[in-house]
DNA sequence: TGCAGATGTATCAGCTCGATACATCGCCCA
DNA sequence: TGGGCGATGTATCGAGCTGATACATCTGCA
């Protein structure tokens, strides 16, 4: 049962509660707010999400302060455990396949302020190959393909080929900021110890 | 049990076979190659799919030449029945919400070809409004966040609203060429014929 | 000959989507 | 005072898809 669930729905709402401590309603709107563009969830998978969350110790029902009047329970806040940190940190280590994949990729991205520079790195260029391992195929595929295609299908093509060479030109100037950002840290550090580099 | 399928899947394999027959694991490459930026088709749908157009009668097995050994059977080519070909001109006049979803857009579009210019154009217009809807929900959703958010996140949603309107402008030219065309056309039937229309 | 990889059909557990149900809250207006 | 109504809120379910897997055949090639 434990760890059993859908790797990017948990890190994503472990990481909206580490922000602040949520209730269903809100961390769905907050979720699709921030994702806005790319994805959206639904009911049907956030409750049964939160649902194992609860059961495997990773996430409490928030206690209401004291003043309120006792009998009602309406909202149900959820808060992260210490486990549930733990996970968190867990989760934003790891930098596989699926983390550049579509409907992934935003999600990791949406909580790179959490994440090392090391993995960040891995998972830009992960997403990077992907796409242009997606465009190798394509090409290569219409470059077999024998019949002359329509005006229409040929400038679909050209729009999903170019909006995918865009994201991989956004992608690169990521990657060298990032790149630069950590060479201006170890070269801070060296100035700061001089005699131990790399 | 008729006409319960999935309206986009049975666009694309119908429309798929009407330019010629296939076998499933070849309209499956097909369909991947012709939308390969946006979308993929698995064959957990696809044999289903065809299966109920089969017991439809929408589309039958295309029997072997005759020259070819019996017995042997790996492959099983499909192709349009006339009740088939009526479905998919039936699929191609209706241009409802459901065409301008991310996952559909791409098909309808891919077979614009087949679709008339009126269709065509609702089609697009539809997606364009889609489109700005999804970024009007976004930003107002982003003006009533309090906190100020992170460099990564905001990053995020440049890039994705970035990207839709680029998407956006992009429909707008073809907007534009649709409509062009419309009047170039309905000019030279007026000058072919004046006084009667087609 | 053998064997690796492409071609080819097919199914299944598990999960997600979209719809739906139902209750409460806040607010306005008569 | 009530009552209507849209937003807030929790929850579930059937339909249908994904990703994995199984298994057979064909093809090139060493």
């Amino acid at each position: 049962m434990t760890g059993s669930r859908n790797g990017v729905l948990e890190l994503a709402v472990l990481g909206s509660l580490h922000e602040n401590p949520l209730h269903g309603y809100e961390l769905r709107k907050r979720l699709n707010t921030l994702l806005g563009m790319f994805r959206a969830f639904s009911y049907g998978s956030l409750y049964p999400c939160l649902k194992g969350l609860l059961t495997d110790g990773l996430i409490v029902e928030e206690e209401p302060p004291d003043d309120v009047v006792l009998g009602r329970r309406s909202k149900i806040v959820y808060k992260l455990t210490a486990e549930g940190k733990e996970r968190l940190q867990e989760l934003l280590t790891q930098a596989g396949p699926s983390s550049w994949e579509d409907e992934n990729f935003g999600i990791h991205f949406a909580f790179f302020r959490h994440t090392e520079a090391e993995v960040r790195l891995r998972i830009l260029e992960g997403r990077r190959s992907r796409l242009e391992e997606r465009m190798e195929n394509v090409r290569t595929a219409l470059a077999r393909t024998r019949e002359r295609l329509d005006s229409y299908t040929l400038e679909l093509q050209r729009h999903g080929l170019e909006s995918v060479e865009r994201e991989v030109r956004w992608l690169n100037e990521l990657i060298n900021t990032e790149r630069a950002q950590a060479a201006d840290k170890s070269q801070s550090e060296r100035d700061e110890r001089p005699g131990s580099d790399e």
